[in-house]
DNA sequence: GCACCAATCTAAACGGCGTCAAGATAATCT
DNA sequence: AGATTATCTTGACGCCGTTTAGATTGGTGC
């Protein structure tokens, strides 16, 4: 045996831990987060079901570096859209749009990268030098020109990160869907929407 | 044999349906939502594996039972808030408070209320009468004195939900702890991050 | 009071899952 | 070269969701 073409794959794969990850980001985009098995990424991948574990300590640990790669495109997006900011006047507004754009195009991924903070109650990769956090809170300290206090510049970039994020996780719920063809389109519903965030504190105290 | 005590269960359980759902909250407060297995539901109710697919279709049509528990609870907690604020200068911001505190005090019943949403794209029980949503739209309109068009009215009602669910989201998260310390507590510093809502029609157009 | 029917529950099985232990294979080091 | 180590496969374990077939019961019409 062992005869047949000489296109077996070797033995030893060469990169499975960089295979296993493609394998499973190609999985997220064809069949979504719910057919993400372990078994079906070493399926994908074609080796056995237990030769993941060679490369990652288990099913979570994989989908770590997926997500982590996840949060890597999603800075590069963010700095994307803050160079290509044409005027200062949109910064915030257009770094918003870009972060909710992300989690559209990427619905599956996004779900992995916050499912993985759900589960460590912490957000470690956004936090990094040029992570997508710092990015939200240097916009806005440049917006300001620094006229503001550390803590009010700490509690603003909380408050931009989390209507962004709850934006995102609604983008897609079909409530919306007449609101959006009212307003000529996603993107300028998704400004629309960011224009009215500061309803708490412009309604109240009145 | 079927001797023992007169104490076996009868045969029928008599309202099995309310039992698993119960059992289902139960598990989800005592061990998260990684455990809430139908199976564990059944064992938790004292019943076999199979005995659940009399009352739901799948794990799902109870998932989505317990989850719409989770919205009718959350609707009350809203009512309440807007019932107890003392003077209406507070009442989005309590509104929004109130929301956070929810899913704080029920992480995995809001997570599961949650991804119930995401499967579906949709937020069917708060549109209904007395739903959260039309709880936050009404609050709006009443400190706005009717003064806002349609379309605003929606807006404002979509940002807020979007911000309030992404705090609930994060409210947990181990980054913001010392922040939180910083302003006294998490009351305060939900508060505080609701003032800062404003940031992106605030620090854009300068 | 009783036969029947429908509702409800159990037992047993299926395939798929995450994971681990043992053994096969191949690259690397000496 | 031989030995060591990294890598991959095979086969198994227990748990999962779900289905099928059969047991048990409550209710209805006579």
């Amino acid at each position: 045996m062992t005869s047949a073409a000489p296109e077996t794959r070797p033995y030893h794969h060469g990169d499975l831990s960089r295979a296993l990850i493609d394998a499973a980001r190609r999985i997220l985009e064809r069949d979504g987060p719910a057919a993400l098995s372990l078994r079906a990424v070493a399926r994908e991948a074609g080796v056995s079901p237990a030769a993941p574990y060679h490369h990652f300590k288990d099913k979570n640990e994989l989908l770590e570096a997926v997500a982590h790669e996840g949060w890597v495109a999603l800075d590069t997006a963010l700095l994307t859209a803050r160079a290509s900011a044409a005027d200062a006047r949109d910064r915030m507004t257009g770094l918003g749009v870009a972060y909710v754009q992300f989690a559209r195009d990427n619905p599956a991924l996004y779900r992995v990268m916050y499912d993985r903070s759900r589960d460590k109650d912490a957000l470690p990769d956004q936090m990094k030098e040029e992570g997508a956090y710092c990015q939200v809170r240097n916009t806005i300290s440049e917006q300001t020109g620094g006229g503001v206090t550390d803590i009010d510049l700490e509690l603003a970039t909380i408050a931009a990160w989390c209507a962004a994020h709850g934006l995102a996780e609604m983008i897609s719920f079909k409530q919306f869907a007449p609101l959006k063809e009212l307003l000529g389109g996603e993107d300028a519903f998704l400004r629309a929407v960011f224009e009215h965030l500061g309803m708490f504190s412009k309604y109240d105290r009145g």
